[in-house]
Formats: structure tokens, C-alpha cells, sequence
DNA sequence: TTAACACTTCAATAATTGTTGAATAGTTAA
DNA sequence: TTAACTATTCAACAATTATTGAAGTGTTAA
């Protein structure tokens, strides 16, 4: 994963709403909810919610489709995996060893 | 971990500045760097610098000790540690076969 | 074909975050 | 003690992000 990518997942997941959106919709995996259901759990005014759901759509982090009048919406955990991927490469750059899990990260990076 | 120190966490890896003063000091584990080290490193003026490492201070990411007159910065590998369980968690809440099947080990340390 | 519905976009504004030079505080060496 | 050194804080400003009501787009039901 590019570093740029990174900061914009970061920079996606760094707002309490957008957080709550993606744990919500983590929840509700696979079938993934319509934005008048995340606004009622969240109790948030549409158009705020609406603001959020942008940035998380275009991170990738979730992803929508046209259900007729509504807007169906789901957590990318592909994505999220590879995000967990990339702060473990992180982590155990040259210290693999200070790592719990690192043997899922059998070639740490060396430069 | 609290939804609140997450954000947090994210907001402190959601600049590119931030993130790479973080990989760095995780390649220079576990000896860390002095500020100036760092803002030859990735040529930053050091008030910028400055005002980056505390962001990473206060989020307790990274960690300082004072060496004479030069101030020691070293990451918390620990915390990135419990963030990447928080991560892990939210990934797979309610998915758990749709996350750890994949390999995880990431390209590495591309930018 | 009209009205209600679901949601987004727009425009205005508020709030937060990032950057820089100048000033400051603490440390060390002459 | 004085001067150089290391780094942070301050103040001003620039840039970005967040929030809200009003308006707009497309969809469905009557």
C-alpha cells in the first residue's frame, strides 16, 4: 500500500462520525445498510451524514449502490485488511521480534 | 482501546508529515533519534517539525526523553501494537472468515 | 402527472489544523 | 560568564475540514 493511500484511510477513520459509520456498516456486513438507517442509529442530520459518507466512499473504505430511491452502503474489509497489513509492516520494520504477530509479517521491510 | 484514543491515533497517521516521522523512528527502533536527526532526515524546518512530534507525543505514538540539550524521540511500538488489535477487531466484527484467510504480508514499505 | 420520498449538492459559515519567522528556554563549551 | 547550540513556544496567517439549512436530482407511489 502506497503511503498515500495510507494517510487518506487514516485521514478517513481520524472523525468520530466517520468511525462510527464504518463500525456500523462492519456490523451490518455483508448486506450492508441504506443511508436513512445509519442516519437513524447515528442520529445524525442527513446532510452531515452525507458529508461523511463522501469522504469514506471516495477513501474506498465503503462502497454504495443505487437500491431504487436509496443508497445501499458497505464496509470495504478488503481494503481494511490490507490497511492492517501495512500499520503491521509498520510496527515491525527492523523489530519484527517487539511484534506479537509477527510471523505474519515473515519479511519485514529492511530500508 | 476507546473508540476516542483511536480517533486520535488515526488524526496523528492521517499527515503524511506525521507518518513519516512515525516510520522512521519505528526503522531507528529501538536506540529513536533526537529532533534535529529527524528534521535532517526528512528536511523539515524544525518549528514544523516541532509541532508534529508533539502531536505524536501527546497521542503517546511516539515517546521523548530529554539527553542533555537534545530531546530523544522513540515509537511506542506497543500502542501501534494495541491499535492494530483495535483495527482487527473492527475488521472483523460479525466477518471473521472474511478477514486472516487472505495473506496478510504487505509490499513492502512502498511510498 | 403530481406529490411524497431518499438522498445529495450547494453556499455560507464555523472550527480546526498546518506552516513559518521571531522570540524564548534550557544546555554545554570556551 | 558569555556565546553557541538544540529545540520549543508564540503569533500571525494560510489552508483544510466540519456543520447546517436551502435547493436540487432522481425515484416511487397515488
Amino acid at each position: 500500500m502506497e503511503k498515500q493511500i495510507a494517510t487518506t484511510l487514516f485521514e478517513s477513520l481520524a472523525s468520530g462520525v466517520r468511525l462510527d459509520v464504518f463500525r456500523l456498516l462492519v456490523k451490518n456486513a455483508p448486506e450492508g445498510l441504506v443511508a436513512g438507517e445509519i442516519a437513524l442509529a447515528l442520529e445524525l442530520p442527513a446532510t452531515n451524514l452525507s458529508f461523511h459518507l463522501k469522504a469514506l466512499t471516495q477513501s474506498n473504505l465503503i462502497t454504495v449502490v443505487q437500491e431504487g430511491r436509496y443508497q445501499r452502503y458497505r464496509a470495504n474489509l478488503e481494503l481494511m485488511q490490507e490497511l492492517i497489513a501495512y500499520l503491521t509492516a509498520e510496527c515491525c520494520t527492523g523489530q519484527a521480534e517487539l511484534c506479537f504477530d509477527a510471523q505474519l509479517v515473515p519479511e519485514c521491510c529492511s530500508n
